[in-house]
DNA sequence: ACCTGAACACCGTTCAAGT
DNA sequence: ACCTGAACACCGTTCAAGT
């Protein structure tokens, strides 16, 4: 790692197919190098010196579509939310047609756990990077627009009549559930020798669907 | 924070109080200092250099205790692991005394919560930061010293009469919903304006407390 | 055995100057 | 408007040399 990444491939290949001074859509090309290189390295270190050069383009010319590092890193990040929702409503789509509510959550939370087992370097990227100072309103919209989404799905897993506040607690304990779940498996915390951790999840899943 | 933070006090006094060129435990230092460190940032960059200077050490003098800078956050981590395990062990005990299981594994789950609210930026750094790579033999056992005892707290909440793959499932569920509440809080995702957010970890807590 | 000082190859960021 | 080239103040890491 001390050398320069020197067997790096170009990952996309926008304009600038040398000669050009511009590049095409350089703000969309970093992203999408970004977005690929995270799952290679599986590790969210990400230069932007180093998407500059996949890029091929100078350190520089990055800031002319990006205020910092930071804020390359919440556009990934919104990037992956964009990508989860959709994942999952697909998931909740397939189920509800033919089935209930609580298949749908199921197959939801399925996704969301598969996922970050996926993803898992974008994964931590969009949680556990931004705290409440980096919060940009774009992320927040993002987030918060799966958030929505798992919570109207477990939501719709139980009858309905019982009091708001408990419904709520019961609501963000399941995906704090799931979502605790993708973390402690990205962390290989539940990884002892030779565990059925596929088996695991959906045994957790199911168990979740039952509670009342 | 382009300027070198002129203005950082040293933070522990340990020997090399001027004039002796060898510090007392510089080990011990730079762990105490970066716990430090960790808690008034609020963010994990954690700069080698940084805590070489908060010392009063060469950057270079770091590397006859720690191989490398990942070596000194792993063992920022440990120590992270084992407060946290002496934390909720003192709930548990304090409970377990005057009251039955439940209480105890409440006020563990709650333990759990508190520390993570409490140190976020260690938090992250004990999850989250190393995946199976980095894993160190020190650190695994920490964390499995923790991650075993919420397991048995929980397990005996429950009457111990269902199979052993359900009530795997069943532990494995919870703690993964008291973690995963932890790593919202921390990403800022539960709380819209004004949000009673001590009651609703209560309530979740309590819910959780009494599924069957 | 422990630490310094200076060097090396990198960073992220800025800014005049080029097209 | 977009990008380059060179500079700036930093990194983590190495290694001869000091005590």
């Amino acid at each position: 790692m001390t050398l320069a990444d020197v067997n790096m491939v170009k990952v996309t290949s926008t304009a600038k197919e040398n000669g050009s001074y511009h590049h095409g859509d350089l703000r969309r090309a970093l992203i999408d190098n970004g977005l690929q290189l995270l799952e290679e390295n599986m590790e969210a270190n990400l230069g932007l010196r180093q998407l500059a050069r996949l890029a091929g383009v100078s350190p520089g010319a990055v800031y002319r579509h990006f205020v910092n590092k930071e804020e390359l890193l919440v556009a990934l990040a919104v990037e992956g939310f964009g990508r989860l929702t959709q994942k999952q409503s697909r998931a909740y789509l397939e189920k509800k047609t033919v089935s209930n509510a609580m298949d749908a959550f199921r197959a939801g939370g399925a996704a969301y756990i598969q996922f970050a087992r996926e993803n898992p370097a974008l994964f931590r990227l969009m949680f556990g990077r931004f705290s409440a100072t980096h919060r940009n309103e774009e992320l927040a919209k993002a987030s918060k627009l799966n958030r929505d989404m798992m919570m109207l799905s477990i939501s719709k897993v139980l009858g309905g009549e019982r009091p708001a506040r408990e419904l709520h607690a019961f609501c963000v304990g399941t995906w704090a559930m799931i979502h605790g779940l993708s973390a402690l498996i990205l962390d290989q915390q539940l990884q002892e020798e030779g565990d059925d951790l596929d088996g695991l999840v959906e045994d957790i899943i199911r168990g979740a669907s039952e509670w009342e």
